[in-house]
DNA sequence: CTGAAAGCGCTTACAG
DNA sequence: CTGAAAGCGCTTACAG
């Protein structure tokens, strides 16, 4: 049996048990300084007295504006999103927005999904960490979207959007640059996925690397797989079985590290002495791991706070110049290399 | 210069467009099945021409139901409640609900303002993991509020809500036990607040073990600190000043433990071989952390996913009998004990 | 299936 | 400051 609930107590019963106007008690849940104190501290009284909840759902609907955000990552397990989740939480709420979460686990299905629901629920704009293969109808649809979107961490290269992300490819050129001074020349790059921009920047950042060092690049030592700890796993698992492996992993992120390196233990084998390995982001795991983990830091807070200041801006000023925003990323040598 | 927005297509020019009625439109959005084959195409061929979005916002407000609902944590950063959302997300989204997240970062403050803004967004039920100090306010708000909560992890005694989480108690014997049976006389019990029910729990826990094996219990090994990281490095700390320092630690949670390995090797010690340390959750982390790191089981995701049921139980039956759902603990035993 | 009306809880605009 | 009216985009209920 379903029961009718206890309706909301409207702005209309404040007004009436405030003795004064609809029109007076909005202008007060809205803060207006038009209105005298003595009335204004009458009226926050009845509100209190009748347990008076703001309705932002309808006040939004009347008055066309919003104050949702969506924010779609692709696995929240990562590390990584956690901490730009959070960047982004800080930014948001000091402007008095409240986040819809969605994660895609990399499926496109689900981010189109996600992106219909956001849109139904009257979201004033979305943050959106694309998935690595971006169907087609998928990126026609955004192209048409007509309320703000940022980018983040993966750049849809067909799309003309505010961008936030760090660069990879620099990235990329360090952590494999550092390999090669180490002494490796065969370095193999493992997981993720050529699709995404992510990849295909980390890709031209080490194939620099190794041109810079005269070497040779074989494209047998790119090994694409799940951006997982089993991804990293299996991806290891492959490179091992080349007719001639590498001596080095540079992993796609540090999750991928992480597999990557258990899967060299799982050979009996020790990360670090036996096969280097460089990971992509620094997560705080990094640092603990066994052997700790060499790695590029990509600064995932801060790329969360820079997206929901875009946003913020493009939502108060939709036609305000494009921006990209390309944070540099630094190096962090530990045991794993 | 604000831009008015291009406004939204409504049911009625989607009805207009298809030559039917609104209330037609109306029906078949929602999916009736009393609409013949031939008018539903038509209507539905309409809203594809004019890119039609279903305003659920809208429809929420005047059917005086809620699409979405609210998760509020304390921590985004442990990955115990990444997992635990992963949980929460995959219940809820197959019943098509939108979550709204909120961290306090265990702030009473913090999570006083989130409970409103999700009152305020007409969420249909809320999924709280309290903070460990809620205030009196607090609990006398949700001991009032009219619209679905469900508790989870940690559970605030003066309120009869619906519950899920492990047994800590036992969680805390076991590991306890276990480092009793290694040997370990003098047992720290690192990081936490007393305030909160979890942390109670596993004291209680603890101090069953030491009475089962005819130990006494020194208070003075209780050291509260923060529920992370650097909590667990500066009750470490502490600890070690004691005049009679304890050889062991069993530690709140694995942040607090990985805090209080870290804060073992700064001393040049090797946790495992100079101090044995037990965490609780068994986070992804505590596998592949240097020593790994001997840990309580305590099943996140499906904590969330059973706090995601509950709720949906109890936003379609408001009235449904009180549940509580206590998971049993799984000790698992690695390096660093 | 249609059509006309009312209403969810608010904001807006305007005359007083 | 007030008061009356209209409207945001839907759903509901009802007579036909």
């Amino acid at each position: 049996m379903k029961d009718k609930k206890r309706s909301r107590v409207t702005l209309q019963q404040v007004a009436e048990h405030a003795g004064v106007s609809r029109a007076t008690a909005s202008l007060i849940v809205r803060g207006s300084s038009k209105i005298s104190e003595k009335t204004r501290k009458k009226v926050l009284e009845s509100m209190r007295e009748l347990g008076y909840v703001y309705d932002r759902v309808a006040a939004n609907l009347r008055s066309q504006r919003s104050s949702t955000v969506g924010l779609i990552i692709t696995d929240i397990a990562n590390p990584f999103f956690s901490e730009l989740l959070i960047g982004v939480h800080q930014e948001l709420e000091k402007e008095g927005y409240t986040v819809l979460l969605g994660t895609t686990f990399d499926s496109d299905a689900k981010q189109d999904r996600l992106l219909s629901t956001m849109l139904e629920h009257r979201v004033g704009g979305v943050i959106l960490c694309p998935v690595s293969d971006s169907s087609k109808e998928t990126i026609d649809r955004i192209k048409q979207w007509d309320i703000p979107i940022i980018h983040a961490v993966r750049e849809l290269s067909e799309v003309n959007c505010d961008y936030v992300g760090i660069d990879y490819k620099i990235g990329a050129q360090m952590a494999v640059g550092h390999l090669i001074r180490k002494g490796h020349r065969r370095i193999a790059f493992l997981g993720g996925s050529s699709e995404s921009s992510a990849w295909q920047e980390r890709k031209r950042g080490y194939c620099t690397a190794l041109k810079q060092a005269g070497l040779d690049i074989d494209e047998s030592l790119f090994i694409e797989n799940a951006v997982t700890r089993e991804g990293g796993k299996a991806s290891l698992q492959q490179a091992l079985r080349h007719s001639n492996p590498p001596t080095a992993a540079f992993c796609f992120n540090d999750l991928v590290a992480f597999g990557v390196m258990q899967g060299i233990k799982d050979m009996g084998l020790t990360p670090g002495k036996d096969m280097a390995v460089v990971g992509f982001d620094d997560v705080q795991e990094a640092s603990i791991s066994t052997p700790s983990l060499t790695t590029v830091s990509s600064f995932a807070r801060l790329i969360g706070q820079h997206a929901a200041d875009l946003l913020h801006q493009r939502i108060v000023n939709i036609n305000r110049e494009r921006q990209r925003i390309i944070l540099q990323p630094e190096l962090v040598v530990r045991g794993s290399s």
